[in-house]
DNA sequence: AGTCTGTCAACGGTCGACAGTTGGGAGCAG
DNA sequence: CTGCTCCCAACTGTCGACCGTTGACAGACT
């Protein structure tokens, strides 16, 4: 399933940048200059530019006046991004109801069957891929593929933020996917597009703790 | 206000693409060598790769296998861009109505005000160009970043399909515009929303006659 | 002190070249 | 003819270097 070939030295760098810059490692505001990174990873400026292209499209360094800058994931952050995920989700959702065929929800059955299969070898990884397989479905089902395309940036952050939160109870979040799945099956929009709210906010807060415990971490 | 630095000649080429798929000149499925294109816009392969980029994020151009190949912005394409559009630019609103001072909206009435002056003079690009400000405003009202970011790769590829339906009535245009924004005005969520949708509808219903006459121009 | 201006180091934009990978076709086998 | 293998040409990924621009700081002027 998940890509195995080599991948190119921009991404590999791009991931790292992400992971440090949603960590605060590298603090808000730092200045990333093509130069000092490439020297950092040992590679040249190319795979740094197309890291750093990347990183401006996910919102995680912003341009001033030709120049990249790391952007905080604050709690604000946090904060907007769910609002727009939601936005963008609960319209895949009500999509995804509308065009997704039977078969196609079978297969999201079988992700979250694979999260049970994840949960009893209390595999908390496979989980956090799994449960990013899970939302990605709704975007793929509704079958429009400017939406598909308009989620993949959040996608990779909100992956970092899930592993970040690394589930405490897989188990209990495995039945709560199931009973999710089960009332987009009934075919009631309001009531699956209420049940994402939930979800996500539930989510949320899991991921608010964990910045807060980080800005405790560095100020200490 | 418009940036009038000398834009980088990754941008300028991405403008040209942008435009040139858009439009059809460049037939969907073509494929994007990098090396062809640094040929024919006589730069090196760097400036191409920046313009490539971009295109790929905006969904003018989707990889497969390590290449870049033209898509197609045909009906359902259109179609599709405009459901995404509403759910981002509807929430943009509600967040907008909910977060934004009078003073705010005073500035998008000088939008507007614009709008009037471009129709007077007959100014057919300007307008163009104040419709897209009047959008963005509602972004840059909502108080949410990461909305702002999400709207900013759509901006282009509505800017284009918006100046080739080069609105025929500005006039008219401007009135509607002037509505649109005296009804959000009102604090009126629903409302506005609901207007929304009725100004997205009509663009949409523009742009795709607009499209329909480059299909037929081009099987002619 | 505050502002303007000249200077310099830092940095991004661009270039041409090399190397590993990929796609598609030629040639062979069934 | 169809399917497989091998091979070449076409590409992308990556590199190191050059150059114009930008930002920050020092010194001159008010």
């Amino acid at each position: 399933m998940s890509e195995l070939r080599p991948l190119a030295m921009g991404d590999q760098i791009a991931h790292r940048l992400r992971v440090e810059i949603i960590r605060g490692v590298i603090p808000p505001g730092t200045h990333l200059a093509e130069d000092s990174l490439a020297a950092r990873f040992d590679v040249s400026r190319g795979p740094v530019r197309d890291a750093l292209r990347q990183l401006e499209v996910e919102g995680l360094a912003e341009d001033r006046r030709k120049r990249l800058y790391a952007r905080a994931m604050d709690l604000r952050d946090v904060e907007e991004l769910y609002v727009v995920r939601e936005a963008l989700e609960s319209l895949a959702i009500r999509l995804a109801i509308q065009n997704a065929s039977a078969s196609d929800w079978d297969r999201v059955q079988r992700i979250v069957d694979g999260m049970s299969a994840a949960a009893s070898s209390d595999d908390g990884e496979r989980f956090a891929e799994l449960d990013m397989e899970f939302h990605t479905s709704f975007y793929t089902n509704s079958q429009n593929r400017r939406l598909v395309d308009a989620w993949r940036p959040y996608q990779r952050i909100f992956a970092i933020l899930f592993e970040l939160s690394d589930t405490s109870d897989i188990a209990s979040a495995t039945e709560d996917h199931q009973g999710f799945l089960d009332v987009i099956r009934t075919g009631d929009v309001d009531a699956a597009v209420h049940r994402l709210r939930l979800h996500l906010t539930l989510a949320k807060g899991h991921v608010r703790d964990v910045l807060r415990g980080l800005a405790a971490g560095s100020t200490a």
